[in-house]
DNA sequence: TTCGAAACATGATTTAGATCATAATTTGCA
DNA sequence: TGCAAATTATGATCTAAATCATGTTTCGAA
């Protein structure tokens, strides 16, 4: 579905400001999102108030389709990263978008599907693997979304939100990786190697 | 999809025996999977050798489609848990079934938010919260499946690879939440009881 | 009905990573 | 450009759960 297309259709764009909330836990969901401009993440936080990152959201991608396609209350808080444009799409809407739109219904398959095989790979890595090895895993799948030579623009804290482990552990375990080899790190910042090692 | 109705549009069925291997990691997914009898478990094992149950499959579902729709390796095995009736439908079969079958291609929908959806909390227990809360979380998402008064059919094993944890953990922790009343356990067996503390 | 294998149980010890404390850098923005 | 806030860094201690060891109980097949 085209960002373009909807405007087109009428639906009306939501500002919102950099940490501005757009839905949280227990709510009842009652539109699908669509990104305009900006960046979202959506993130659970425990009981003692720790954030894990479920998800980063950006222009041209939607979300919150989960829940309202079941009808079951948001799990998740989902706050702008930066200030946004966001469309909010009704129930109604989205589902005759999906009907009615060539290819929305197929391109929704796949962005559920890449978004099952990336939570399957990461529940794999928090159930069963050690720090050295989550670190790894996350910052090799960040480094495919980037050009070689780019370096990731993610703090410490948002790789330890990203796999369940505190800043602390995940400088130091950088520290590790780098020294054995595994990543490249240049002032700080984790480069994306020449060759590629994993091909995830 | 109805399975009778593959059945009658000519694709065979294929027989796999308890502990059966349909698939494993590495592999290039070239079917989805109808399941006209039995069930399935899809873990992925971590390389000392602990396994984590990604997921279970019985009678009527399917299995097998992210892999296959966004063309990418398979990331866990996926084992006969009991002598299983499988109909394997090639990639080509898959997206016409999609295209073609009334209210295949919103089923679909639903099942991966259905498992999104459990994926999502299993990360946010498995990255934040302690034993106790994991056990209490996956035991009242299991019990809301059964009749009350009934009994999980699940071992202390199946729980510790449902959640990452070990056997032994599992097993001093039903304790504790059956001491604290959270739980009902009689002759080891963990019940559903009368009012469910819980609708996830 | 028995016998061997699963499953459940429990104590002792170890350890990976959390937690706590404190400081050095880096960044962005007033 | 100066300075507070964010980020990175590092050491010391603590702790939840893993690991190891060794039963006991339950269950299913012969």
């Amino acid at each position: 579905m085209d960002i373009q297309q909807l405007i087109e259709h009428g639906f009306a764009i939501k500002v919102y400001l950099k940490d501005a909330l757009i839905y949280e836990p227990g709510m009842l969901p009652r539109y699908v999102y669509f990104i305009k401009s900006g960046e979202v993440r959506m993130v659970t936080v425990s009981e003692d108030g720790k954030e894990f990152i479920q998800g980063i959201f950006k222009t041209g991608q939607y979300f919150g389709e989960p829940a309202l396609i079941i009808n079951r209350k948001y799990l998740a808080y989902t706050i702008a990263n930066k200030e946004s444009e966001i469309i909010p799409v009704g129930r109604k809407q989205f589902f005759d978008l999906i009907e009615t739109t060539p290819g929305f219904s197929i391109n929704l398959i796949q962005t559920l599907s890449n978004r099952l095989f990336y939570k399957s790979m990461m529940l794999e890595e928090l159930a069963n693997e050690k720090a050295e090895h989550r670190l790894l895993t996350i910052i090799n799948y960040l480094l495919n979304d980037i050009e070689v030579g780019d370096s990731l623009k993610v703090t410490r804290q948002d790789l330890a939100d990203m796999t369940g482990l505190r800043v602390e552990t995940v400088i130091r375990e950088i520290k590790i990786l780098s020294g054995k080899g595994l990543i490249e790190v240049k002032r700080g910042k984790i480069i994306r190697p020449d060759k590629s090692r994993l091909a995830i």
